[in-house]
DNA sequence: CTACGATATGCGCATCTTCGAATGTATAGG
DNA sequence: CCTATACATTCGAAGATGCGCATATCGTAG
């Protein structure tokens, strides 16, 4: 296994995380398995739009699929997925927050007539 | 900023991430800052790849640049991005380990005669 | 067997991504 | 000014991806 195959394994890892349905539903398996159902019902999709999304995370190992009578329950397969999901969504939080202040300081700036002087 | 924004940038953020190119630049870069010249070099891909892959990722605001002379210098914006790609590739390398536990034994059913004994 | 509810799959289309080739820009040296 | 070095950008082709629509499968109840 040379470097450059683990990178592109990766890269695939991260290619399946690259979706906001597919994160959505994993956030939704965060507290638990779900059947498929519900995760149409809870995320307004269609069911065909779900099942293509379980799909893929289901073939990269993403989630685990059990039946349980006449409903597929899927689950999280590796629950370290979400710590990286969660390291992600706090960079985009921070990044959020501080161009948040960034438009208070400008917002400041120009209430004080400060680029109108300039101009 | 509703959910669903949250997961559409997250996974433009992913999407960053999902390029063994990428994933191979951001690794050279954990070490500290670097030329595009040094990054060309030790990847041995085209200085054309590399730049366009840089601009993903600076435009992004997942590395930085800073002039040096005649130099552009690289570097990771955000060290928790390194976090995030190492959790992704322990997971891969559990993974790999786990497939070679199964075929190693696999591989001694087969050496045992089982299989043939099935069929 | 039939019908039904739950889920999966195949197909076609629009969109996006990646790469190489060629070209553009900028800075330092002569 | 001219050249070379270091890097960036544009463009077109090839392949990948996401979606909706229609349809298939599977398990269970009649």
């Amino acid at each position: 296994m040379d470097r450059h195959e683990l990178y592109r394994l990766q890269a695939d890892l991260c290619q399946t995380l690259a979706d906001p349905t597919r994160l959505e539903i994993l956030d939704l398996l965060n507290d638990g398995p779900l059947p498929v159902k519900a995760i149409v019902d809870a995320t307004g999709q269609r069911q065909t739009k779900i099942s293509q999304h379980l799909a893929v995370l289901r073939q990269r190992g993403i989630v685990r699929a059990d039946r349980v009578g006449v409903e597929m329950h899927y689950a999280i397969a590796d629950p370290r997925i979400l710590d990286a999901c969660h390291i992600t969504r706090e960079m985009l939080l921070d990044r959020l927050r501080r161009q948040g202040e960034l438009a208070d300081r400008f917002a400041a700036v120009l209430d004080g007539g400060a680029i109108r002087r300039v101009s």
